[in-house]
RNA sequence: GGCGACGUAGCUCAGCGGUAGAGCAGGGGAAUCAUAAUCCCUUGGUCGGGUGUUCAAGUCACCCCGUCGCUACCA
């Protein structure tokens, strides 16, 4: 059995989750869901990332201590993730003893091998911004005195440090991408990697020993491990990683890493590189997605605009939540959030679309055919047409899946359901029902089979209320993956009563924006 | 500054050498099973500007204008 393995990014505890860790949550959750669907050994990680400056930083600000700060906001994306419905099979934790054990052990085989060693950084700091800066980044002014960008005197500082031999790795990184040309996605960002690498690859300063908070380096209690090394490892350490031989080892490697954009490079170039040090195989691919603004403006806290998603899902809850996020811009670009474009979305694909479609062929079953799901007939050329829409829609979407065209395999599904919309006008079983109800029971059943394709194949995308849909088609539990859809649906089943799975978005008469 | 991407209908985007497309929004009509939802028809584009290659260019090349991304040790 073919083994699929994605992760979303181990989640930064420095603050509380937004609208973007939401967002990549969701992307992973539905590409696991369809993966699952289709019969694929799925192994769905997602997790926090908890040391280092910043959340050293942001818990004495909130006045605990290290791990109680991390325990709190740990479980705050723990607790997203439950109310966005997103199906991870594990939770990992940076602090967690198998993390650090997993941590050490592959610092131990790149220092074994070499690919760490001791050194020190070097460059210009600023002490107010804790923050190194580049050359380029800096202002000189008429006495020599150099600012940084946010206007903070910066210094030559030297500090003592293990290095990774990031250099020794450009040929075989360039080779790699080479070699595949899908390792990172979309494409425009692979560009961005490939120019950095061919811009030259310094080594990379992999301890600190400015603060605490951190995994120690063996061997050297004086240094802790660079966050992203120790963050990056969490996706072999939660396989068991240093032990090769236990049950989930089999999914390394990675099929899919899904990041936002702003953290590519440490996925797609210093990951690799560290994997191919170890000796492991390194991930299939890397896919960057977007980020959201709101209503055309940078979200930041400073403005307050910033989408709280427990605030989202409350409002208008989780499928419709989860639905826009994908369906509202392609995926891998930057989009806008608002309320009007939500309603939008909500109202028109959802309640209007497949709801209404559905809700209009299941009441006809149930005031005409005695709410039994009518016979299979004879197929009529605008019957074959429909269902050969229907039945040709799990491939296509598997397709756009295999490139994260998430947005694609939506509109895939609603060109179904405007098909369907279509068709049912056009055959009016309304009025078949006085002329011939042997035809208006066939055309029901050609509809009940084409909206029973979409709801299985929207499961990953809003699974309660497709679930809910697919009750009321009379779809056993057990008969919801790709497989099933192979079978048609028992003859004569005896179906719920209909009822509506998207009510229409209906402004208060106090509500504003 | 360097490298790169993008600029197509009011909006969001697809098309990437062979008579300008989709969804939404706008206009007209039909139907009445349905969450006043749906269906059909339709308005709308000198495809950022220019030069060139070609029998033929949103589609290739070059230049210009505009927007955006990357340009490492905060994550």
């Amino acid at each position: 059995m073919s083994t699929y393995y994605l992760t979303t990014p181990i989640f930064y505890v420095n603050g509380s989750p937004h609208i973007g860790h939401a967002y990549t949550a969701v992307a992973a959750d539905v590409i696991a869901r369809f993966r699952r669907l289709q019969g694929v050994d799925t192994y769905f990680l997602s997790g926090t990332d908890e040391h280092g400056q910043k959340v050293e930083k942001a818990a004495a600000e909130a006045g605990l201590a290290p791990r109680a700060f991390t325990d709190a906001v740990s479980g705050q994306f723990r607790a997203m993730l439950a109310m966005l419905d997103v199906s991870n099979d594990d939770f990992i934790r940076t602090t967690e003893p198998r993390h650090k054990a997993g941590a050490t052990a592959l610092w131990q085989k790149l220092a074994a091998s070499g690919d760490i060693y001791p050194g020190h950084y070097e460059g210009w700091y600023a002490v107010r911004d804790e923050d190194f800066y580049t050359e380029a980044d800096l202002t000189t002014l008429a006495d020599g005195t150099r600012l940084a960008p946010t206007g903070a005197p910066v210094e030559w500082v030297r500090e003592p440090n293990y290095l990774f031999r990031l250099s020794a790795y450009a040929d075989r990184l360039l080779a790699h991408y080479e070699a595949h040309p899908e390792f990172v996605g979309p494409a425009g960002k692979r560009n961005e990697m490939l120019s950095f690498i061919r811009g030259g690859l310094r080594d990379l300063s992999v301890s600190r020993s400015s603060f605490r908070w951190g995994i120690p380096v063996p061997g050297d209690p004086d240094q802790v491990m660079y966050v992203w090394l120790d963050a990056l490892a969490n996706y072999i350490t939660a396989l068991g990683y240093p032990d090769q031989t236990g049950p989930l080892w089999r999914f390394w490697p990675a099929d899919l890493h899904l990041v936002g954009k702003d953290i590519q490079r440490f996925h797609a170039i210093y990951w690799p590189a560290f994997l191919m040090a170890a000796g492991l195989p390194v991930p299939r691919r890397i896919f960057a997605h977007g980020w959201w603004t709101r209503d055309g403006a940078k979200m930041s806290k400073s403005l307050g605009n910033v989408v709280d998603p427990f605030d989202l899902v409350t409002k208008y809850g989780v499928d419709a939540t989860r639905f826009f996020l994908l369906r509202e811009v392609p995926f891998g670009n930057d989009g806008d959030f608002s309320h009007r474009a939500l309603v939008g979305r909500l109202n028109t694909d959802l309640a209007n679309g497949i709801g209404n479609l559905a809700q209009r062929t299941l009441s006809l079953v149930a005031k005409n055919c005695e709410g039994r799901l009518p016979d299979a007939g004879p197929r009529q050329p605008a019957d074959t047409a429909l269902l050969e829409l229907a039945d040709a829609l799990p491939t296509v979407l598997a397709g756009a899946f295999e490139r994260q065209a998430l947005h694609e395999a939506l509109d895939e599904v609603w060109r179904l359901v405007r098909a369907a919309d279509s068709y049912i006008d056009q055959m009016a079983p309304w009025s078949l029902r006085r002329t011939d109800v042997a035809r208006m029971g066939h055309v029901l059943r050609v509809l009940a089979e084409a909206i029973r394709v979409a709801a299985v194949v929207l499961q990953p995308f809003m699974p309660a209320s497709m679930g809910r849909l697919l009750d009321q088609l009379g779809v056993s539990a057990d008969a919801r993956d790709l497989a099933a859809l192979q079978a048609p649906l028992p003859d004569g089943i005896v179906l719920p009563a209909p009822q509506g799975v998207f009510p229409r978005w209906v402004e208060d008469a106090g509500a504003s924006r």
